[in-house]
RNA sequence: GAGCCGUUAGCUCAGACGGUAGAGCAAUUGCCUUUUAAGCAAUGGGUCAUUGGUUCGAUCCCAAUACGGCUCACCA
């Protein structure tokens, strides 16, 4: 707190002034004013009295008189101060108001000789004091560690912000209303889960006090969206969070948001087809194009995109062909050439799938769907007709980034409750990734879930892409941080 | 979890063979009736992240810690 805002605050409230008011209505915002005199010719009203409230962001004082810059969520406006048109009290209140501080004007227009529309104030109420200084007013505020535990001192200073979230507010607007208008009933379902299901991931555990049991905050809504698919809510999605206890990085936040989509009657080349025309849409939307800039990449969206089979891929990116990795052995050779490190518990389909990510996954710019994932690493997906170690399911990689994942839903519960049974026993053998056995979910299975196809995409990452912005921090409101002691 | 880098005034940044620091903006006080990074003058403001060590002396060298950034690992 600085002490000279204190003493101007003490000073309001010995005139008998609350330096925080408790309404203070504004009939229009700033942007009413400025598009109904958006033109330098504009007749002004001499007679009409406008008002505007916002925070002061600038001050230049010329002893008796002064411009100020407001500003509300509309837009920003000057505000000409002169001690001949104000009261001596509402001067006095002036005089004991500063930058940061919200005011409320009230008065007639006029063009300053450079153009600019200001109000010129008649009235002047303090509506509420701001104790701390604000940051620089030209370089802002750029520590980035302030920015993101100060989120609310980033969005004040640094205008560019704030057009961040209200893309990501469209986005996921646009992304409702796509779904919505396809049939989709949005749902939500529970966040916190007594089984880890629905993907590898290692869950955060928390207590339920009353009933004396360990709950995990979900690292997936996926059995809970096939669950309502069996009870015939055909068409369904979830957007909202995950949990996962991994690492945190420019790409991974503890919690972050996902769209999970889930289809009747569809199988996984629908959904990526669905993908395609959703992402084109929204950059269209957001961006007015269909070319993303994207740091110093330029991502084409024109459709269709490429699709690849992991296989396809490996050859394509690695140069390493089919056959190379066609059996165990020779896949583990080809690893160990890539200097991969192998845990004696992977089978072929492991090995190939991180033989991917080394030479190929960075490596997908443009938007590239590789499909026909191995079984091995596809518990919920079903396997393939003609070659039942792998499955029917593809990844969205852009910018090296893999975006989205689907399949068609594994339906059978009794191959479900072995891969099921596979998971349990990973766990056992200490791997804090895997799935637990959830019977209910395979009861669910045993009446019956339609032919369907599922798929999840992440909403920070797409956020990310279509604001041009390589930290996933910097789609977040407020991202995760260390806990300090001090401030 | 590992490696590298960083942490100096409210903000943005300088700086010092090791002899306890400076600018601009912000603030305070003057002057100023059309400025817009207003101007001019003066003033105040710092445990140089924290804790130890080396040294006559450390903000500077060394170590540890905290927090952050980048890279890596983890993230089917």
């Amino acid at each position: 707190m600085d002490q000279h805002r204190l003493e101007k605050c003490n000073k309001l409230r010995e005139m008998g002034l609350n330096p925080y008011v408790n309404s203070h209505i504004i009939s229009s915002p700033i942007s009413d004013i400025l598009e109904r005199f958006s033109k330098e010719d504009d007749v002004l009203p001499e007679n009409e009295e406008f008002s505007a409230a916002g925070r002061i962001l600038a001050k230049r004082e010329f002893g008796k008189t002064a411009f100020l810059t407001i500003r509300d969520r509309s837009g920003i406006i000057q505000v000409y101060i002169k001690k001949a048109l104000l009261s001596e009290n509402d001067f006095e209140v002036y005089t004991l108001s500063e930058v940061g501080d919200f005011i409320g004007v009230q008065g007639t227009l006029f063009r300053t000789k450079t153009g600019e529309l200001t109000i010129r104030a008649f009235q002047y109420r303090l509506l509420t004091k701001a104790l701390r200084d604000l940051p620089e007013k030209f370089h802002g505020l750029k520590d980035v560690e302030t920015r993101y535990r100060q989120r609310y001192l980033d969005l004040i200073v640094n205008n560019d912000v704030k057009d961040v979230f209200i893309k990501r507010s469209q986005i996921i607007k646009e992304i409702r209303d796509f779904f919505t208008n396809h049939g989709f009933i949005e749902v939500e379902t529970p966040m916190m889960h007594s089984l880890v299901g629905g993907a590898a991931a290692k869950p955060f555990i928390t207590h339920h006090n009353a009933l004396d049991m360990s709950l995990y905050l979900r690292i997936a809504p996926e059995l809970y969206l096939k669950r309502l698919v069996v009870g015939g809510i055909e068409r369904v999605f979830e957007l909202n969070r995950n949990f996962r206890n991994e690492g945190v990085d420019t790409k991974h936040n503890p919690e972050f948001t996902m769209i999970e989509w889930y289809m009747a009657y569809a199988d996984y080349n629908i959904l990526m087809d669905m993908i395609e025309e959703l992402v084109t849409h929204l950059a269209k939307k957001i961006n007015n194009s269909e070319k993303l800039e994207y740091g110093n990449l330029t991502i084409d969206l024109t459709r269709p995109w490429a699709r690849l089979t992991m296989a396809q891929a490996i050859e394509k990116y690695g140069n390493i062909s089919q056959d190379e990795i066609s059996t165990y052995e020779k896949a583990k050779q080809v690893a160990q050439n890539l200097k991969i490190t192998i845990d004696a518990s992977w089978g072929q389909g492991r090995i190939v799938s991180e033989i991917f990510e080394a030479v190929a996954e960075e490596k997908l710019i443009n938007p590239t769907f590789i499909i026909d994932y191995p079984k091995e690493i596809s518990p919920l997906s079903k396997s393939k007709e003609d070659n039942p170690e792998l499955t029917d399911r593809f990844e969205l990689f852009v910018a090296g980034m893999e975006l989205s994942n689907g399949f068609n839903e594994l339906n059978d519960p009794i191959d479900q409750k072995e891969r099921f049974q596979k998971q349990v026993d990973s766990r056992n053998a200490g791997d804090e990734e895997a799935c637990m056995m959830d019977e209910d979910y395979i009861r669910a299975l045993e009446y019956g879930l339609p032919p369907t196809a599922g798929a999840g995409m992440g909403i920070d990452r797409l956020v990310m892409l279509l604001t041009n912005k390589q930290s996933i921090r910097d789609v977040l409101l407020f991202p995760y941080m260390r806990n300090i002691d001090t401030i």
